[in-house]
RNA sequence: GGCCCCGUGGUGUAGCGGCCAACAUGCCUCCUUGUCAAGGAGGAGAGCGCGGGUUCGAGUCCCGUCGGGGCCGCCA
């Protein structure tokens, strides 16, 4: 080894022993007789104090070296001179008095600084990833990251689960996120594909008898990014036979506290975890991952505006629409341009436009006057409708009541963007609190417009809730799974469900799906089969792992806690991916590519 | 597929129709023996992503294009 000790883990301890250390040049500071240079390695800094006379040649070394030189330093631990420690530095009791020094290597002036504080451009950032990954914050993430897989697998080998491997090169499946695809140079026209999820291998090792498997496994989507979403991530995938959702649903909270107090042990979370049902969430976030560290809750007032004098408003309930909105307490007061602001945001999500009722005045709401609210449109609305509606959304004086009308879906869309962005300007949501909650009761199909049939809101291998069952030929919409999400700070960590073991069930949902038996068997024969020799009742989950890495980091993008991630436009610039083949690559896999 | 923001020395920004494009930081040289974003003095370094247009004149306005980012759609 080139060293003895690593710079972070220097201490008061370590007085007077001579130690050797390697590491990057982080910091040099030269008083010309005397040269500090703040030596970086994995571990952390410790500074390094160069004497002309202690020692001449270290000297010379530390006088020649730049920022991101790798040296070698051996030296003497000793205490700081009265005065002089550094509080900022968990080494800065000590230093490193250099007796003698060499390069392992000189670095080219880096593009950026390595730094914590520095705001880089991202592209710079991915292209020189070696050196963004150097910045002791991006550092500790990736460390973070490693801790918590290990966690997660300590906690679940506790419990009896086994990480079992599933195959990378899969087939391609129709129902679903776009396939990765890989061509077969063996099987001319065929293809491989990258998995979305290890969805049907995990249920197949259910029928296989392991009972209790997990993985956190690579999976791929060829979809369009986000902060939240690279084409290639991390899941937690966890499978468990004869289970119910009690049991997984718990599993996974104790999985999460276990991982709170350890990692995160300055953050409150509820216990239990809130569990809400997909219809309440809608109802009252307008979204299926709702963060509930915020009140802002939104309500419906379709029915006290049904006799509405206000013509946009009549038009829309007359069009099946619905008026929804909320209250923002002490908003009375908002300026003409914080409510455009507003509107702009719920413009920007579909909606028409924002629709605001300022309670002014004092008292009590039964003594509201026409002259207390105020409103652009105030003359369409009876005192009686606003205080109808103030009092459903429990507004008071002194409130603002927001108002969008529009097809629910674009109500809720809008309104759940205007309470996010309501939250971030006003600072509501506590940083140091995970507000997980679990989201249940999913509905088992969605009705496609344009392609004009249902598709799975989960995937086909949902159970329906048994007591749905009836529905499931009547009104197929209706009928709900038993799929449940974990939700946090309005971020969907992960979801699962209790899968279909009964092949003649399975069947019924195929064909919901508009899959006939031929095409099932094309698809998903290899399940129905296995279904056939006995398959387990059984049901999982799968976390984003990114996700959870990010929220114990406090990231709010996954990139943050990825070593190499992909840019917006799915490209890795260091390496250049994706990048061009030959032409004799492309005649192996049988494959030409056509001018567009 | 749609909407929005950004693109100026190595890095981060300012400049928003007209003197040699400014500031900070980094870099280089010199000075400096207790700093820790060390300090002081001096210096080099960009013609404003790319292409076209408007104009007497364009980082500055317009169009296109490329790249980065945010959002909607998409993401079983």
């Amino acid at each position: 080894m080139l060293k003895s000790h690593a710079c972070g883990e220097l201490g008061t301890e370590h007085i007077g022993r001579e130690v050797v250390l390697a590491g990057w040049v982080h910091r040099r500071r030269d008083h010309g007789g005397l040269i500090f240079i703040d030596l970086r390695d994995h571990d952390g800094i410790v500074q390094v104090v160069f004497h002309p006379q202690e020692g001449p040649e270290a000297f010379r070394v530390a006088d020649a070296a730049r920022s991101e030189y790798v040296l070698q330093v051996r030296g003497t631990v000793a205490r700081r001179p009265a005065g002089t420690e550094n509080p900022n530095l968990p080494t800065g009791e000590v230093e490193v008095r250099a007796t003698g020094a060499r390069v392992l290597n000189a670095a080219r002036t880096p593009p950026f600084y390595v730094d914590d504080d520095s705001d880089v451009e991202e592209l710079l950032r991915l292209k020189y990833r070696y050196l963004d990954l150097r910045r002791p914050r991006m550092h500790r993430n990736i460390v973070v990251r490693h801790r918590l897989a290990k966690a997660i697998r300590d906690f679940l080998t506790e419990r009896g689960f086994l990480e079992i491997e599933t195959p990378i090169l899969t087939v391609p499946t129709p129902e679903g996120a776009r396939d990765f695809l890989v061509p077969s140079r063996i099987h001319a026209g065929r293809f491989y594909a990258l998995p979305q999820s290890p969805q049907q291998y995990k249920q197949i090792l259910m029928v296989a008898g392991f009972e209790r498997y997990f993985q956190i496994a690579r999976c791929f989507r060829d979809e369009d990014l986000r902060a939240d979403r690279q084409p290639e991530f991390t899941q937690l995938d966890l499978e468990w036979s004869f289970a119910e959702e009690d049991d997984i649903l718990s599993l996974i909270e104790e999985l999460m506290v276990s991982l709170a107090r350890c990692f995160r042990p300055d953050v409150k979370f509820p216990s239990p975890f809130p569990r809400l049902t997909y219809e309440e969430s809608m109802e009252r976030y307008g979204t299926d991952k709702p963060d509930l560290r915020y009140g802002l809750e939104l309500h419906t007032f379709s029915d006290i505006l049904a006799g509405t004098q206000f013509g946009v408003f009549r038009q829309v309930l007359a069009e099946g629409g619905e008026v929804r909105g909320l209250c923002l307490p002490g908003g009375a007061e908002a300026s003409r341009r914080q409510i455009d602001e507003m509107t702009e945001v719920v413009k920007h999500l579909g909606a028409k436009g924002l629709v605001s009722f300022a309670l002014m005045g004092e008292g009590g709401l039964d003594s509201l006057a026409e002259d207390d609210v105020r409103s652009p449109v105030a003359r369409y609305f009876s005192v009686e409708e606003v205080r109808h509606m103030a009092l459903r959304a429990g507004a008071r004086r002194g409130d603002l009541l927001l108002l969008v009308a529009d097809r629910p879906k674009v109500a809720n869309r809008a309104l759940d963007g205007l309470r996010r962005y309501l939250a971030r300007r006003l600072g509501l949501a506590d940083p140091k609190t995970f507000s997980f909650c679990f989201v249940v009761d999913f509905p088992l199909l969605e009705w496609d417009e344009e392609d004009g049939r249902w598709y799975s809101v989960n995937h086909p291998f949902t159970a329906p809730k048994a007591e749905d069952l009836p529905l499931l030929d009547s009104d197929p919409g209706r009928v709900r799974a038993r799929a449940y999400d974990l939700v946090c700070n309005g971020w969907e960590l992960g979801g699962g469900s209790i899968r279909i073991h009964d092949r003649e069930l399975q069947e019924r949902v195929f064909r919901l799906l508009g899959l006939g038996p031929e095409e099932a068997r094309a698809s998903f024969g290899h399940m129905l089969e296995a279904f056939e020799f006995g398959a387990p009742p059984h049901g999982g989950i799968a976390l984003g792992f990114d996700r959870v890495v990010a929220l114990f980091c406090d990231e709010d993008d996954i990139r943050e806690v990825m070593a190499f991630p992909k840019t917006k436009s799915a490209t890795e610039p260091m390496t250049g991916a994706p990048g061009p083949v030959t032409d004799e690559q492309l005649r192996e896999l049988h494959l030409r590519i056509r001018e567009e």
